[in-house]
DNA sequence: TGCACGATGAAC
DNA sequence: TTCATCGTGCAC
């Protein structure tokens, strides 16, 4: 079986989790997808980011330790998931954009609220240790070597200067991410 | 207790 | 470009 990635991998920088989180394998219930786009969100600094509003209920798995979901509801009906980086307390995070189809996939995984959809993630799983046995992240055996577009972020057009950071990730001429 | 709005996706 | 749909955060 394929090794979970460590806490000490998720505890980095979240730019730097956004980028090496390409290529890896997203876990759940027997389905698998590789992640093909990544956003990095981070911290409280950051205006786009939910921990931009301080510690509340929702965003309580974000200001956690790395290595853990934070799963949200956007527009009353979608679920997005992200992963927890940096130390405990940071703030920081990466948002799940979308997958390349692996095993046991069905319908789309091209957006954050379509991969959480064919994965089976809800807010059940806010919190949930991603070291876990039912929700995880591994690398798979073989990695072929990708390039990494870098773009704004989607959709947070709000948060002033910060919307303009390239802090947007994809595998570049993958067919799986989200838009253009 | 009320209300404006959103890290989206689909339809028109 | 419009809309579905409702939890969250903050004003009152």
């Amino acid at each position: 079986m394929l090794r979970r990635l460590s806490r000490r991998f998720y505890a980095r920088p979240a730019e730097v989790v956004a980028r090496a989180l390409l290529g890896k394998l997203l876990v759940h219930r027997g389905r698998t997808g590789r992640i093909v786009e990544t956003e990095a969100y981070l911290g409280p600094h950051d205006l786009a980011a939910h921990s931009a509003r301080g510690l509340t209920p929702r965003t309580k798995p974000m200001f956690g330790p790395p290595g853990h979901a934070y799963v949200y509801l956007i527009y009353g009906m979608h679920w997005c998931m992200n992963v927890v980086t940096e130390p405990d307390g940071k703030a920081a995070a990466v948002l799940l954009r979308a997958l390349e189809p692996v095993e046991n996939l069905e319908g789309r995984t091209q957006g954050p609220a379509l991969l959480c959809k064919a994965m089976g993630i809800t807010g059940v799983l806010t919190g949930h240790d991603l070291l876990s046995r039912d929700l995880h992240i591994v690398a798979p055996r073989l990695e072929p070597p990708i390039r990494i577009v870098k773009r704004p972020r989607i959709g947070v057009d709000y948060a002033a200067h910060w919307a303009r950071r390239l802090l947007r990730f994809y595998i570049k001429d993958n067919v799986f991410v989200s838009k253009k």
